[in-house]
DNA sequence: CTGTTAGCGCTTTCAG
DNA sequence: CTGAAAGCGCTAACAG
């Protein structure tokens, strides 16, 4: 049959209680004591029952990963932040649940007090876009449960972040010193933080050179492949073409690479292009795409053990800032 | 404070066991005295807690999705999939925890026994590849964990699958049909069901219209882009080029297109493409990709769904088949 | 068809 | 530093 905590006591010759403090890293244990206890719960494989912690204790062991559903459904991006957050769950004990929500939808903060009645996370982690959505925050700290995000743009918070303005910029400034002037940037989705930060560090990079912007080559897009070949197909309409494009995520960068090709212009000879993110296509392409590195994975598992530092009562939780690198492959190179 | 199961039953004038017998759908219980039970539920918002139930009933309410995670690591196959088994399990108010496994390693048992040691799902869904793994489904029958499987090998078993075969056997005719006699396949990772499948579709084809195999047609790849350009150049290397390549996925054949670009062949006017599961990258694409379409969400959807008949007692469960649909697109066209 | 009693496996509170 | 008693919110087993 099952081990319980009581068989485990018994072994070791101490009372349930100081198997629990043992369990639960508890202080006012002997060394000693603790030892044998360790050693006991070794020897009898013994495995604490979650559901019977979670009643007794007041609270889960459970984390949940919020992430908005609605947009770029098949991005790589959010499984591989899942990915992390898994990882630091695991190392701590804890389990991880997901759940898409659609922030645009009116039954929104409905949704998020179901989740929160029904499944009463310890605490949740917020992945773009809706790491600032402000009436979620505002819920989640109404009811009391701590939350840790992925790319947040606020300041205050805990997280984790990539100085995201200064990679885009250090990419333009890349693109600027092959010699390109007339360089064109993708924006992703709008109202995104991402889109935001990489569009502030074209035009800082622009600025910075002395070259007043371009509204036409500025172009809206929405982060996919499709929305891509799109903006490109604008853009090499033009009488006078871009010599660069610097999309705001790879995805779009390769929907470029897709139009370049029906028009005929040769990357890297006719046409730099440039992404953000090093997703794994960005390496396979041909030619290789230059990029930003975003440690998506590591990022998630950051912000999760964020949170868990918070959860499990080791200080208040910060916001930590992870570096960016700059991929330079084959699909950038001095203008003719 | 928290609304309990016994202030419910205070309300309704009721003892707690009615109310729990209400709770979960049980009978013996007058349809008056039901509909009182309900109404005061939902006049208080009652939540029932999930630990106390857990622990109390002997079950966990949780569904636990298991998959391999060595490699195809950012397919958006997987994470359709998770979004089918999520809504079926949202649906009966079951939670999903997703677990990766790694198959080739040691300890995969190990880690098996502690997923369920720990967490206690009440059953899993299985996902390609492990759904075939011997010594995993020997595991989880002697623990006694129900599970279904997405497109498992076995005829044996619950779940869901799509006949590949034939849905592969279609898109090769499709080719025959347009005039190609020198059909090349790019077979995916070697020891999956759907590498086999799709790999024996295409060969019966060929076999029916009496043309015998040509083995420098049939090229290993891995189901990732990259192997797809990789087996592409081999193939345009030859000298007698195939007319028409079938990718056993779509990202293969989106690398066949891409090294087809490379070769100055164009698509489908030189060379005629296909692909595999109709993944959101083939609608935008230019061509856009001709491919079969398996709704893998739906398939994860259905899966779980089979899972939780069997775990609310609604009978044995049974191995439901999707049908597959040919979806002609652009990047086929008829033998120049 | 309905209710009573006991207890799931752990943690809390409080006393030593 | 350690332990005894009580109980988290629900359901199982039985009794009516």
């Amino acid at each position: 049959m099952r081990v319980r905590l009581e068989d485990v006591a018994r072994a070791a010759s101490v009372s349930p209680k100081t198997v629990s403090r043992v369990l639960n890293d508890e202080a006012n244990v002997s060394d000693e004591t603790r030892k044998r206890v360790l050693a006991a719960m070794e020897a009898m494989d013994y495995r604490p029952h979650p559901s019977a912690r979670s009643l007794a204790g007041n609270r889960s062991f459970v984390v949940a990963m919020l992430y908005d559903n609605n947009d770029n459904p098949a991005s790589t991006y959010l499984a591989e932040i899942q990915d992390g957050v898994l990882e630091a769950c695991d190392a701590h004990r804890y389990s991880m649940m997901v759940r898409p929500l659609r922030m645009r939808s009116d039954d929104f903060i409905r949704r998020l007090d179901a989740l929160i009645s029904d499944h009463h996370p310890d605490g949740v982690v917020l992945t773009p876009p809706i790491t600032d959505y402000a009436p979620l925050l505002k819920r989640l700290r109404e009811r009391n449960v701590p939350y840790a995000s992925v790319s947040p743009q606020g300041d205050d918070g805990i997280g984790v972040r990539m100085d995201e303005q200064a990679a885009a910029r250090a990419m333009v400034e890349h693109l600027l010193a092959l010699g390109h002037r007339r360089i064109a940037h993708l924006i992703g989705i709008a109202d995104h933080g991402a889109s935001r930060w990489r569009l502030a560090g074209y035009r800082e990079a622009m600025a910075a050179a002395g070259l007043p912007e371009d509204p036409a080559l500025v172009v809206q897009g929405a982060f996919t492949f499709g929305s891509g070949v799109a903006a490109a197909r604008e853009l090499f309409a033009l009488k006078s073409r871009p010599t660069a494009v610097f999309a705001a995520n790879d995805d779009m960068a390769t929907g470029v690479m897709w139009a370049a090709g029906e028009y005929g212009l040769k990357v890297p000879h006719d046409l730099s292009v440039c992404g953000f993110d090093d997703t794994p296509l960005a390496r396979q392409l041909w030619p290789a795409l230059t990029t930003v590195q975003q440690p998506s994975r590591e990022m998630g598992r950051l912000a999760a053990l964020q949170l868990l530092n918070v959860l499990r009562g080791r200080g208040p939780g910060q916001l930590v800032q992870v570096p960016f690198s700059l991929q330079v492959r084959d699909s950038t190179a001095r203008v003719p």
